[in-house]
DNA sequence: CATGAATGAGCTTTCATTCAT
DNA sequence: CATGAATGAAAGCTCATTCAT
């Protein structure tokens, strides 16, 4: 389909070029287009962007709602690192385009469907929390947990890809896990490292 | 001085018209300048860009720096507490700033002053750690340990403050102090909320 | 067609402005035409001017070439004096853009077709006179002697157009030829003035 | 003096640079000197040019003219090939700065001093003829044969530095001489090459 | 006289967008 | 629907010139 074509072009010629690089015109001739078709389907460049960001906030959540799925009934220090895990790979199929959204893409509206994951993944871990509320200190808001866990997991995971620190993965997994079952002390045995 | 009043401007346009709308003519005309002024002072539009923001990054590691280093030899949960309230009060100044700089501003080369003071608080970090390694879990690398507390905290930090969630001051210098500190396990009696 | 809408308004305004006063704007507004169009056909100012030129040195050439190969078989006298009223005549349809080619333009690189078409006739000049060395002075080298010659009568002829000194044509066209001839004293006969 | 020193700084620009890469702002600062010194001594950047391109001029103009004096007396031949060789000579000296002048530098004003020495030239050359008036064929205005020759042998000698053709220099003065000498048929012993 | 910070018109070029075909 | 030539506002930047000191 055109749009298909028009998307994927986009992504390619954000990773090549990065946001300001990325002209319609650009964009337009990698997709074998002409400039004018562009518009036959989104009312602007922007537009275009922003539903190629959300067809990978799209790919990524499919990818990791399943795992997380599954593992639910897993003991907790699993389930987290399970997740942190799927998330971590599912970034890193294309790390250079995660690259070009992060460093060059200015953000575009509050509605994106990145936005409203992140909303939904918080919302599954207020009620992962509620539904363990038994193993988390009782001086914590779930909502308040809830949202200090999805920015910082999701921070951390994407710096981890980006910056290449000097962690390897699975220390950089059991570390974060740690962190998060620490924080609300269900922490009496997290997973060692392989 | 000429140079304050440009740098004033770009702030004001920077924050009022995002990165790609900060035209070089609309800084000039803020600053009640002509075009041809700012390039006595600059070499091109990112270098007035970068310069704001490392002024910004100066008052921000002015701002932390002191009161880091004053409340070293305090217990470790009151030490965090006040360099994370530090580094929310300093962030705050300038809110809109900070959105600007974070939503909209591409990142401008790796030399900036940002990205330094990211790692001297880093280096900082981990001196703490090995000053205090009798209070740490014995199994995490020093380095590792303040890659992850650096970027969790100014990340929350940061998003605290741009997408104000309905959490109180307090109840998150408790939260990430405890996220913290848990993470160590030098957590047998964080600060209790006021 | 576009192209030579362009063109032609580059043309006249390159006459009544000089190189300096060409400006892109300028030569879009003279054509009637948006100066984003200029660039879907020139890469850039410099191509439009070369194209001006090159257009002036086809028109230039065409109709030298053909004057000069049907006089190649006349007596030098005459074949000399024909080519150079050819020049003579077209360098003299459009005498104000060749002042502003000659005066105004900086050389625009070796590859113009201007700086071909000298090296076209001298290569021509050559050849004939190899063909008639036998009336040639037997001390000259051929190619030394059509260097001088084509530099010459070109510049001459040039100079003749816009200096308008008070000789009359026909007296030009003889002292020319005299001057050609006497040099390799192919001279016996020059043709007499009208 | 300051005017010294500003011409100098000009010439220098002019050959490293080009005309359009000597800006006022370069000029002043190559000279030392403010660029609002420059407008106590010239009224706008193109004076300075025309300055320099006259005080070039007046260079030439002595050392050929002083040359030129001498040599009235001497034979035809001998005359012309040290007027050539003198001119020729002259315009070596600095050929960086007479291709920059010639290639790069609109013509400025019609007032330069150039076009006078150019003028004064001619009239010593119609001078020359009408006192050799015996020797010159008689069919041929003195003005027309002043005003052919004196251009001929300028700009061929000028073309012959800066191109360079593969000629050397005592056969460029032969040829140069006979091309003048017999165009008046003063011409049956030009000089033998060295 | 000399300075040099300041000017501002104007330069070349780009690119998101439109619309007649 | 698709095209792609055409648009034109606006971008970053330069530089000859001025004028208060």
């Amino acid at each position: 389909m055109l749009v298909e074509r028009i998307l994927y072009a986009a992504q390619e010629v954000l990773i090549g070029h990065g946001y300001d690089g990325a002209s319609t015109n650009r964009i337009a001739a990698a997709a074998g287009v002409s400039p004018g078709s562009l518009y036959q389907y989104f009312p602007n460049k922007d537009a275009i962007v922003a539903a190629v960001i959300d067809r990978y906030s799209d790919a990524l959540a499919a990818s990791v709602a399943s795992t997380l799925a599954r593992s639910l009934q897993r003991p907790a220090p699993e389930h987290v690192r399970n997740s942190v895990a799927a998330l971590l790979d599912a970034l890193d199929v294309h790390p250079e385009f995660l690259r070009a959204v992060i460093e060059q893409t200015p953000r575009l509206g509050t509605g994106s469907k990145l936005a409203a994951f992140e909303q939904r993944i918080g919302e599954l871990t207020m009620a992962y929390l509620v539904m363990n509320r038994a193993q988390v200190r009782s001086d914590v808001r779930f909502d308040t947990a809830a949202w200090m866990l999805v920015r910082m997991i999701e921070h951390l995971t994407v710096r981890y890809i980006l910056d290449r620190p000097d962690i390897d993965r699975n220390e950089f997994l059991y570390e974060i896990t740690t962190l998060a079952l620490n924080y609300l002390r269900i922490h009496d045995d997290p997973m060692r490292r392989a």
